[in-house]
DNA sequence: CGACCTTTGAAGGAG
DNA sequence: CTCCTTCAAAGGTCG
């Protein structure tokens, strides 16, 4: 079994107009070869703020303790590593899961008709990349496992928040639909893979999403952050705005990214030891993009029930209101 | 003292 | 409809 070759193969198809096969395929194939490169196991994988060291404007740069301290990056990044391969035994087990779905849903149907050869071809990709997956497992071979990504120690300190009161959402999907479509799949599979390089996140003690519904912890202080606000705002506004005092100022509900930031922030600074707040929605924001739908979701419902809460408190309040109450930004060309 | 930095998403306005 | 702008948080930095 070459996996170099069965992914150039499949480089090979996405570059022939497969629109229907995102990337998310080649993606698979890339995770199988670093697999076999790595002797059947993911890479770990280091903190993505330490990646992005290079790419930071010199102005952040500075004052990043981990450029100054070049023993202490290479201590968190061995022990990151370290971790990494001691929890990671799973994953292997996870894509040999969701390539046999694939296979299994003969994803290549909805395409067979305009093109069989394309199809044909897919189909044997997928078919040689379980059995590369297959042949990369050790053995002997776990035969179910229940939720293989556990984050690093390190990644998930604890928050202040003791006990989940809703349900675990699973972060794998189950394919049990045949008519979704592929792109459905790869997206999913996408997901998972993804899941392997960021940290995970979950909200605690996070109540329904509703108007009404009991309040959490967390979810009280995030209304008390929106709510609290009748006529305040921060310290910088209430201060150029004390003078006008016609309407009071009513800030804009948080958004989804917001409700996440709020969320993770405490996190970032510990994890990182940094407190410069740009440097810690760089990272943030990177997260972010990494996360699954489905885990982005429950900030995107939380956002929701705070827009509604602020709604109801603020039935005549329009965001174009706060208009002109900032100054002008300019942006900084790096 | 207060704008800026940095991020994403929502919302409004302009064309 | 698309594109652009503004603002939500937040703490260090800088003029």
């Amino acid at each position: 079994m070459d996996l170099l070759q069965l992914i150039e193969d499949l480089d090979h198809v996405n570059n022939n107009d497969l629109d229907s096969y995102p990337l998310s395929m080649t993606s698979i194939g890339d995770a199988l070869l670093d697999m076999a490169e790595s002797g059947g196991q993911f890479q770990p994988q280091p903190p993505q703020a330490l990646l992005r060291e290079s790419s930071l404007p010199e102005s952040v740069l500075v004052k990043n303790p981990y450029h100054e301290e070049p023993d202490a990056l290479q201590g968190q990044l061995k022990e990151t590593c370290s971790e990494w391969e001691d929890q990671n035994s799973d994953s292997l087990q996870e894509i040999l899961e969701v390539l046999q779905q694939l296979t299994d849903n003969n994803p290549t149907a909805d395409v067979e008709e305009n093109d069989p050869h394309k199809a044909s071809c897919i189909q044997k990709i997928l078919e040689q990349m379980l059995a590369g997956a297959e042949h990369l497992l050790p053995a002997p071979a776990q035969p179910q496992l229940q939720i293989p990504f556990a984050p690093p120690s390190h990644l998930t300190p604890p928050l202040h928040i003791a006990e989940t009161k809703y349900s675990h959402v699973p972060s794998v999907p189950m394919f049990s639909d045949q008519d979704q479509n592929m792109t459905e799949h790869t997206g999913h599979v996408a997901d998972i893979l993804l899941k392997n390089w960021v940290p995970d996140v979950e909200i605690k003690n996070r109540p329904s999403v509703s108007c009404d519904g009991p309040l959490g912890d967390f979810t009280r202080a995030l209304e008390s952050s929106v709510l609290s606000l009748n006529g305040h705002t921060t310290k910088k506004r209430l201060r150029s705005n004390q003078t006008k005092a016609e309407k009071p100022y009513i800030k804009k509900p948080p958004n989804a990214f917001m409700v996440y930031r709020q969320e993770q922030r405490a996190k970032i600074t510990a994890e990182f030891n940094i407190s410069d707040s740009a440097l810690v929605n760089t990272e943030l924001g990177l997260r972010w993009k990494c996360m699954s739908k489905q885990d982005k979701l429950k900030y995107f419902q939380e956002a929701d029930r705070l827009k509604c809460l602020h709604a109801q408190q603020n039935p005549d309040w329009s965001s174009s209101d706060n208009y002109g109450k900032k100054k002008k930004r300019i942006k900084r060309n790096y």
